[in-house]
DNA sequence: TTGGCAGCGTTACAATATCACATGAGCACT
DNA sequence: AGTGCTCATGTGATATTGTAACGCTGCCAA
């Protein structure tokens, strides 16, 4: 599926997308022995739901309201056990958490934040990537945060 | 001076650096006919006596020492000024405020964050937005962040 | 069986950011 | 000078986001 993955701004099956990329997060975490206890896995699938970025307590609530723990660590550690698993990803601009779309390889992932329809996709930050560390000089990247602000095809479309 | 901006990561001397920079605030706001108040033109000395980035509150406790309000408004207020005009920018990845080295042109900044030493740079982001537009497939981008979180090099050079 | 440890939950708190409202300074017009 | 306007400032209150510290439990290996 990795590179046929359906864009999260077009149309497509989400319950599909949700499942396939759950199977995906399903099969990293066997490999790398990591636990994916009932919070966790919850959490992932809350994130799941949608392709936009939840904030830490919403994401709370929604386990809040499933009979896990209502206190902010709860939804932190899971979401932090999710980011380094690479099953997430932090959204700076947003302070917020997305699924990765893309469990099933490693990426330096860009992101897009639609401001019109909140939805976040992925690009390929590697280009990008490569073209920062000319224009760095020296300096040595070791993490790097991309993240676009704008419309998504179909807002623009409907903007315009 | 444009292009002969000392590197925040090599020695120079700041006093020069600072007033430089500052000078060329100044021009750019006379241009642009926004008001330069007590509080603004502070918060931007503030900030421009280091190259890191600092948070709207120890930026606040600044401005209230000298006898300016101790609300964090009065420091939000001003940093969003100083970012709106160009002349400081908002770190995400750090919740924090720099002042722009280069307030005498228009750039796409990428920033350049040392963990060691806490200094940040800018480099130009324009090949790196160039690549991403490339791999963002449509969609339009009006905002682009992009920080690099690493060692500068001095501190890497140290390292080794 | 017992010691260690990861995971979970809780309390408490720290750090970051915004809202809403009142005051005051400067300016244009009369 | 007086009036009304706009912008900037200051304040209190509150919202949002994020951590530290501690105890309990269940699991597992020695």
């Amino acid at each position: 599926m990795s590179t046929s993955q359906p864009d999260a701004f077009g149309d497509h099956d989400h319950a599909v997308c949700r499942a396939a990329t759950l199977q995906a997060a399903l099969d990293r975490l066997a490999q790398s022995g990591a636990r994916l206890t009932p919070v966790r896995k919850r959490t992932l699938e809350i994130l799941l739901e949608s392709h936009r970025a939840m904030g830490a307590y919403e994401v709370l609530g929604r386990l809040a309201a499933d009979g896990f723990g209502r206190q902010p660590p709860v939804a932190y550690r899971a979401l932090d056990f999710l980011v380094e698993q690479g099953l997430a990803h932090r959204v700076q601009r947003l302070n917020a958490f997305a699924a990765c779309l893309h469990p099933d390889r490693d990426h330096a992932p860009a992101f897009l934040i639609c401001r019109n329809c909140q939805r976040v996709a992925e690009a390929d930050a590697g280009p990008a990537a490569c073209a920062l560390r000319q224009s760095a000089q020296g300096f040595h990247v070791e993490r790097l945060t991309i993240e676009a602000l704008g419309l998504c095809p179909p807002c623009a479309a409907q903007d315009a």
